[in-house]
DNA sequence: GGGTGTGAATGAGTTCACAGCT
DNA sequence: AGCTGTGAACTCATTCACACCC
């Protein structure tokens, strides 16, 4: 029942990282235990689909005391495959990929990049944080030799498809897409993708189209 | 029914973009009609939800002959009150915020950045992109002046509660968090978080948990 | 008393399937 | 013939509400 229970909801999977995150910043605050509805005010989500939530996985409170924070983000962890490092290939080394090599906040969560590509010659042979980049065409000897099925996909959108089709054929089974259009992947692989112009424009939509006429008649406060 | 009409889902709204996104390729590729079933398998999901979808905001399509993509695609954008520029204020100039400022995809799809904010007295008076960066301290009074009620947050976790709260205050409606923790916002504020970590460990519950043995035994080619 | 875990009820979202238009 | 727009059916997700336990 722990081994990849295909029953269990992708959406439910999606908040677990969510708890675990907030469970983190518990035991930085000294708490030792947290209820459903606690956790949930916190999170902002119903107690119930908290409760519900980790239902799926086993029975981790106690009746009339709560969760105990570190069991509770041990469990978590677990059930994510978070206990160790993955190795991640990056490819695209632009501006936004020389920001993910850069970013401290993926090695400190168990996440460590180990190889760089990118198809700009000029590109080609330098170097970021001690890795060498290479060209796309050797992703399908480099990524197996290392092991990598997670991968960090930071190219322009007309080569995004390219390059996961590339790295799906060298065995990577996760990728984030930092590009901005819908890649095509087989059903063993997921994909996750970010981008922070589609979320501006799902925003606007509930904003009035004109910012000068809110500004001038103050209606701005509130 | 045009005018925030607020019986229609939020997760439609979140599509929109995609479809939007989408249609553009296709008007870069000459396309000038698809179907739903076309634009669905583009984008990876059903062509009854694509209709579902656009019903909710009138009659866009020909039956028998499909949608005009350069129609609808106006269409949407109009929904998603894309049809103007959007002023934004950027909090946070370390190497995210930067890697941000310097992104030309915000200002090309019309959200331009008016205003850099810190707290790091070294950065403070520093210039990014012929912006000044003001201290947090200045949210309450240029915010209102420049008439901006979009917003990024790229600051560190302990302060995206006060920054978002400084916001908020000063007439944001519309955040973008790239902080790494559930900011709390009023019913009338909306705020959508990239955390690409989160992303990374909602997808690895789905790999082997040891991948060395994958990749000695060979599994990794499917 | 306080809080979990979970059947049952409800609500939301998706898909079916087809009338109707071109 | 081909494809839209949409009631109706269905599936999936959330919330209710309570037995049970600490």
């Amino acid at each position: 029942m722990s081994i990849n229970d295909p029953e269990i909801p992708d959406i439910v999977i999606r908040r677990l990282p969510i708890y675990a995150q907030t469970l983190t910043y518990l035991t930085g605050e000294g708490v030792t235990t947290v209820s459903s509805s606690e956790l949930g005010a916190r999170i902002g989500v119903t107690a119930a689909q908290i409760r519900r939530d980790l239902s799926y996985f086993g029975e981790f409170g106690k009746q009339g005391k709560g969760y105990n924070v570190q069991f509770l983000l041990n469990q978590v962890r677990d059930i994510l495959h978070l206990g160790h490092s993955w190795g991640v290939a990056l490819v695209g080394v632009g501006l936004l990929g020389k920001a993910i090599v850069h970013y401290t906040g993926f090695k400190d969560k168990g996440f460590e990049i180990k190889a760089l590509f990118d198809s700009d010659t000029r590109k080609l042979g330098g170097e970021e944080m001690g890795m060498t980049v290479n060209h796309f065409s050797k992703i399908p000897e480099i990524i197996p030799e290392l092991g990598l099925n997670v991968a960090i996909v930071a190219v322009p959108a007309h080569s995004a498809q390219e390059v996961v089709d590339l790295l799906i054929k060298a065995g990577v089974k996760a990728i984030l897409n930092y590009a901005p259009i819908t890649v095509q992947v087989p059903a063993d692989v997921r994909i996750r993708s970010l981008d922070p112009v589609a979320a501006l424009q799902s925003m606007t939509y509930y904003l009035n189209p004109d910012p000068k006429a809110r500004s001038r008649n103050g209606k701005h406060s509130k």
